[in-house]
RNA sequence: GGAGUCGGCCAGACAGUCGCUGUGGCGUAAGCCAUGGAGGAAAGUCCGGGCUCCAUAGGGCAGGGUGCCAGGUAACGCCUGGGAGGCGUGAGCCUACGGAAAGUGCCACAGAAAAUAUACCGCCUACGCGCUUCGGCGCCGGUAAGGGUGAAAUGGUGCGGUAAGAGCGCACCGCGCAGCUGGUAACAGGUGUGGCAGGGCAAACCCCACCCGGAGCAAGACCAAAUAGGGGAACAUUGGCGUGGCCCGCGCUGUUCCCGGGUAGGUCGCUCGAGGUGUCCGGCGACGGACAUCCCAGAUGAAUGACUGUUCUCGACAGAACCCGGCUUAUCGGCCGACUCCCCUU
């Protein structure tokens, strides 16, 4: 994996049917006001994150992306202290009224909230 | 200096660190190096085309679209130039701007009457009654000048004419028709002629002219786990079934021969193009041509971001998803050019 810090495509849920494995079968759940995080263990030895921003959540595209490139960038800061999991976090409508850093601290919190409660996979 | 009209442009900048992604190079590999990486609207999906498949898409009907003229274009409902009408002191701007003497239909309220025409108040002659006359009443009629209604009332103004009036006659204006002149044309100008044809609505049906096959990159092609629905070619074309909205037409069902199939997933389509930039030439212009030069996103849970620093005018609307040409809508600020009106100074 070389950096910890990088975010390669094997770190990331990449098709439709895993996707609805992680939907069906999670195992965790971290949820507040604004994002809902569920937690499935992958066997890959490392964790793997999936968006799911609908258009209910955030009209407009440049809102979606912003989303996206937040919750991103605080997996990437994050991914060590994590167990070998699929993480799919799913956002709700207002979402992209938030600031970047009220959004970096709840990621940070669901982070460490999945990690202390969800040890055994 | 102020107010305004038109056209064009920009969409924070620079540096460092971390991260994503296309391409090229090196490397057994992990990876490293170089280089590219959202918009003027990428948006709405409202038009037009390319491309792909469907069925050979041909004919007719139906349906839809466009609508002053000419040009540009691959094409358009777009653009350019011109005409007509309207608005503005002006620069300029706006216009579904073909046909109502083909047909059908509609026209609230008010008004006598809203289209077959007609006559409420009026105006006027003759006749009768009454009467000294003027005038009055009744009545056969003639009128449409005046009043009143309305968004709109059967050409307008003036003079003549008349009992009163009337295109009844004349002049000018408007309108129709026929030549003429200019213009490719829309149209404009002018001449003659007709006494006037007879309201509005065609974003009501309709008529006329021109245009339109359908579906869309989740199109479509290929590789292929699972699992067992079939697929292709030739022949025949009666019946049955199906197929653009319908008909003609066309396809399937039938017989024979051949054969592995194609969902999850993956690859291609996928970016060199009606391409950009510069110079010259043709054209009032949209645009076209020649030469030179450049390669300028191609992702696929979907990349272009984060942090720090410096600086300024403190940063709006907003994110490519097959590709182009338009239209429309959103948008913080700012810059450039041309022109108009008003004021001041010399």
């Amino acid at each position: 994996m070389g950096n910890s810090q990088a975010f390669p495509r094997t770190a990331r849920v990449t098709s439709a049917g895993e996707y609805r494995r992680v939907f069906q079968n999670s195992q965790c759940k971290s949820s507040d006001r604004w994002l809902t995080v569920l937690a499935l263990g992958n066997g890959l030895g490392h964790a793997r994150l999936g968006l799911a921003i609908s258009r209910k959540a955030e009209k407009t595209a440049v809102g979606r992306n912003r989303v996206k490139r937040i919750i991103r960038e605080s997996f990437r800061h994050h991914q060590d202290e994590l167990n070998a999991w699929d993480l799919v976090v799913i956002a709700r409508p207002g979402v992209a009224a938030q600031s970047r850093s009220a959004l970096q601290a709840a990621l940070a919190k669901h982070w460490t909230r999945l990690q202390r409660t969800c040890v055994e996979s």
